[in-house]
DNA sequence: TACTATT
């Protein structure tokens, strides 16, 4: 049931409203008090759904289970793939009945809205049981995870917390962000986690503008590097910067099941994704890019990110881009290390 | 001005 890991992120919850008329029938849906249908225990919510599913098939999924009156395969607004949150409405249960397999979903309300928080900076030790008896302080916590590297499984230190309600969420803001949970040496950062279709949208803009500059700007002067024989670099092999690092007191965290995590450095105030893409896209696969900006003015704090697929090509955009002139800045690029630079 | 992280 689980869908390959993908550039394209599906929407964030989207719960409909369900069935709204009762359809009268014996086992119709039970009604409220005010006549409205009262779907809290009819309406589901189905989550990590494939991103090509359709509609036809999420409805055959659950028809072989019961009677369902309605179903919607929510999408995403821009890139159209599903994968999230179509709630399904089935006959009320049986009393006493099991538990469901699946989660009901909550009635959509205006209090339940922006209650989702990112928080980054955790100990790489903390688990997500750890991770919600600190937040759950400030109120009921609906959904948690960890972010983990697919490889390892260790913790990345980023994770996710949505609270029941908006103001537990304000809450936990206040009381958590840039504080150290007991023990740890970091502070944490707690902040709104950004919506998922947003992210999407950015790096679709992102890569649209990339390849239109390029069909437009003609060949970059880097592109011949590309060709370079890769046998001049052989001896920089993985293992024997592991080696020599090790030996400086430096850890290399370049390396990762997502490729070479590459540290750029001397970026002017207004570089945008777009110059990163320029810069690194000649020397091969480039898989994600990232500006790192200050939160109050937008501005480029002076470095970002770059992470290549393949080893030597990132050796060979690294060996060619650092000391590289641009603008008025002298580029200052390398592999990226766990903490910060060492002399 | 020196190391992110957005299910």
């Amino acid at each position: 049931f689980l869908t390959q890991p993908s550039i394209i992120s599906t929407m964030e919850t989207q719960v409909s409203n369900g069935p709204t008329s009762n359809s009268g029938l014996p086992n119709g849906p039970p009604l409220s008090a005010n006549g409205a249908a009262d779907d809290s225990k009819t309406n589901l919510i189905v989550n990590y759904l494939p991103q090509n599913m359709t509609q036809e098939e999420f409805k055959s999924l659950f028809g072989s289970i019961g009677e369902i009156e309605s179903c919607k395969l929510v999408r995403d607004k821009i890139t159209g793939t599903g994968g999230l949150a179509p709630p399904v409405s089935l006959e009320p249960p049986s009393d006493p009945s099991p538990p469901p397999k699946v989660p009901y979903a909550r009635p959509s309300s205006a209090s339940i809205r922006d209650a989702n928080l990112y928080v980054s900076g955790l100990p790489k030790s903390m688990s997500q049981k750890e991770m919600e008896q600190l937040f759950s302080q400030y109120g009921r916590i609906i959904t948690s995870r960890i972010l983990v590297d697919q490889v390892t499984g260790v913790s990345r230190g980023v994770g996710f917390i949505r609270f029941d309600k908006r103001i537990e969420a304000e809450e936990a803001i206040k009381g958590l962000n840039g504080q150290k949970p007991l023990g740890a040496s970091e502070p944490i950062t707690v902040k709104f986690a950004n919506n998922p279709s947003q992210k999407t949208g950015q790096a679709l803009l992102s890569h649209l503008y990339q390849t239109t500059a390029r069909r437009y700007t003609g060949p970059l002067h880097h592109q011949t590097q590309r060709f370079s024989p890769l046998s001049l670099i052989s001896r920089f092999s993985p293992i024997t910067i592991d080696s020599m690092t090790s030996l400086a007191g430096v850890n290399l965290t370049g390396a990762s099941s997502g490729g070479w995590c590459i540290f750029v450095y001397n970026l002017s105030p207004e570089a945008d994704e777009s110059v990163l893409w320029q810069l690194f896209g000649p020397f091969g696969a480039v898989t994600n890019v990232k500006v790192i900006r200050d939160f109050a003015t937008n501005k480029c704090k002076g470095f970002g990110f770059v992470t290549m697929t393949n080893y030597e090509e990132a050796a060979m955009a690294i060996a060619s881009l650092n000391g590289y002139r641009l603008g008025d800045r002298i580029l200052q690029v390398s592999f990226k290390t766990s903490k910060q630079h060492k002399a």
